[in-house]
DNA sequence: CGGGAGATGGGCT
DNA sequence: GCCCATCTCCCGA
């Protein structure tokens, strides 16, 4: 499926045009344990401008130094003591914006992801939240700031998105910003957050 | 089922 | 010390 892979050209658009191409992509991860892939059906914006709860607003920190760089690359951080959050880095490099992944429909790997999970877990509690996702996909730190263009972690083309399917939303377990509308989801998915 | 609290640790206000 | 782009468990209904 490498072939499918999607390249610079992909990335390059402003970063909410980006959130909605995400939407539909498969997002794969080719780790030693086996290989696990899912759909982007949850995606939200953070921008550099205006938008305090972003994480670069504030400038640019050891922290977040992945989202300055050039877009296609991945953003992971930690959060709560407990989990990690994967974004795509878009915009040109040095501005500082990211797309938050917050939601999979699991394609490869349900099992692996159930081990990884918890077995007890239903199928859609699995990839239904950033957190829950980066635990099934086994994404963490050590992917900050790495290409998504090459394997072991990339994105590749997916099944269409028709725009009608597409619903947006305020941002989610933010305190500032809450009423920009930088959440897009598709409608009715089994797999979303919320 | 929905709401609330606790877990847990890194970064910064 | 307090905040945080979260998750899970436990409780009451």
């Amino acid at each position: 499926m490498e072939f499918n892979i999607l390249n610079n050209y992909f990335y390059q658009r402003d970063t909410v045009p980006l959130a909605l191409a995400l939407l539909g992509t498969l997002l794969i991860h080719e780790s030693t344990e086996g290989i696990t892939s899912g759909f982007i059906i949850e995606t939200e914006a953070y921008l550099s401008k205006n938008d305090p709860a972003c994480h670069a607003y504030r400038g640019k920190t050891k922290r977040n130094a992945a989202m300055f760089g050039p877009p296609g690359r991945a953003y992971v951080y930690f959060i709560y003591g407990n989990h990690h959050c994967f974004n795509v880095v878009s915009a040109a490099e040095g501005i500082g914006e990211a797309v938050l992944v917050r939601a999979l429909e699991p394609v490869d790997g349900v099992e692996l992801m159930k081990e990884r999970r918890g077995k007890h877990h239903k199928v859609e509690n699995l990839t239904s939240g950033p957190g829950k996702l980066c635990s099934a996909m086994n994404i963490s730190r050590e992917h900050n700031g790495i290409s998504l263009q090459k394997p072991p972690l990339y994105l590749a083309k997916g099944k269409t998105v028709e725009k009608s399917s597409i619903d947006t939303s305020g941002r989610i377990g933010i305190n500032q910003a809450q009423d920009k509308p930088l959440r897009f989801f598709l409608k009715n998915n089994l797999f979303l957050s919320r």
